[in-house]
DNA sequence: AAACACCACAACCGCGACTGC
DNA sequence: GGCAGTCGCGGTTGTGGTGTT
């Protein structure tokens, strides 16, 4: 007996499963902070209990900055079954010519839906042939013409003179001009849009295409498209003058597991002295900075922090280019407020044990 | 309301490819 | 060239959510 191959780790001593938020956010300080230069290694440096192919997926496919979330667009579809029909399985390389996609997503919706949309379609002719086969054969019974399975429909109408089968052809055809012309109407429709979303805004990181005869938009901010291990979602409904109302208020509380890393909470204890010190955030409007060439040095580590501390929340600044065009709501940003004269570093610092509290919590203010 | 079926997607697993020694 | 370690890919599985009975 051979030894076969030795496995990538114990899985004894590896957590398994679902990523949780605090998970995440180890994994994406990490990276941020020193990079991926050896996946094997990175679960012990970090503090992980994960194997690191475990850490390299989740990074992969769903922390990575530039990875885009949310539904496929018709173009997306379209553009995976050309490739597909090209590559075939090779969803590295499909993904490769998608941006912001991954390999693991775009296997997933040929899958689940593509391949079925697909063989849907593939019966639905086939079975319109053998609708025209069949009745070709009853009709042409009497005569001698005989016609091959690989023949096309119209070909048959063509051959066999019938009423009937002239008809249903006809409508048949029609019903595909339909068909195609709503399909690429539909497709202009989404190219309009998102031309008009790099015009306006990196905002609207996508119109669900599905969703194009409601009038619910789901709306992702600049940075969420960027990064969100926490991912803050907004629903807008689209009222008469074309601009989003608020539907579907998220809670605006976000839970932070208690046993961060010690970067993490100083983080934080940076972003109240930031706070309290009222000092400028950045994307606030550049005109409403007094002189920001006397801006201390320290002032602008506070902005990093606090933009690194954004991120790493999933929580966003107002920017200028998000409400110049007048589409997204003056205030869909979120903005984290932490209370200056009840935080305290050190208090947090402080063991789980010893405070008996197992999570602490941010109010989120819009 | 509960049980069940189905679906979508994140995560896992095994293997081949690649790289450095 | 052989070997060991690591990475990346593609197939498969597990699980939570949703719809249906």
């Amino acid at each position: 007996m051979g030894k076969g191959r030795a496995p990538c780790c114990d899985k004894t001593q590896v957590k398994r499963g679902p990523w949780s938020p605090e998970e995440d956010l180890k994994l994406t300080a990490f990276i941020q902070k020193n990079g991926h230069e050896n996946w094997r290694s990175l679960p012990k440096q970090s503090g992980l209990l994960r194997c690191g192919k475990s850490c390299r997926l989740r990074w992969i496919n769903y922390l990575r900055p530039d990875v885009k979330r949310g539904n496929f667009t018709i173009q997306e579809e379209e553009a995976i079954i050309r490739l597909h029909k090209e590559f075939g399985n090779k969803w590295s390389k499909i993904a490769s010519c998608l941006s912001g996609r991954t390999d693991n997503e775009i296997k997933n919706v040929w899958n689940t839906h593509l391949k079925k949309r697909l063989s849907f379609k593939n019966s639905e002719s086939s079975e319109n042939i053998s609708k025209h086969e069949s009745s070709i054969t009853s009709s042409s019974s009497s005569s001698s013409s005989s016609l091959s399975s690989n023949e096309a429909p119209n070909i048959a109408a063509k051959t066999i003179p019938s009423n009937e089968l002239n008809e249903q052809a006809t409508l048949e055809t029609m019903n595909d001009k339909i068909e195609q012309d709503s399909e690429k109407q539909i497709s202009n429709e989404v190219i309009s849009i998102t031309e008009d979303q790099k015009e306006l805004s990196t905002s609207l990181s996508f119109v669900e295409s599905n969703n194009l005869n409601s009038s619910n938009i789901v709306v992702f901010t600049p940075e969420q498209q960027l990064f969100s291990p926490l991912t803050y979602l907004e629903l807008y409904d689209v009222d008469n003058n074309n601009t989003l109302q608020e539907i579907d208020k998220p809670n605006h509380l976000n839970e932070i597991p208690w046993d961060l890393d010690d970067d993490l909470w100083k983080m934080i204890d940076n972003f109240v002295s930031l706070q309290s010190n009222e000092v400028q955030l950045e994307g606030v409007p550049s005109n409403q900075i007094q002189d920001p060439i006397q801006e201390s040095v320290q002032d602008v580590e506070t902005m990093k922090w606090s933009h690194e501390f954004d991120n790493m929340f999933g929580l966003v600044g107002e920017t200028n280019e998000s409400n110049n065009d007048g589409f997204l709501p003056k205030n869909y940003a979120a903005e984290l407020r932490v209370d200056p004269q009840t935080f305290d570093l050190d208090v947090m610092e402080r063991s789980e044990s010893e405070l008996d509290l197992s999570y602490i919590q941010l109010w989120l203010m819009t």
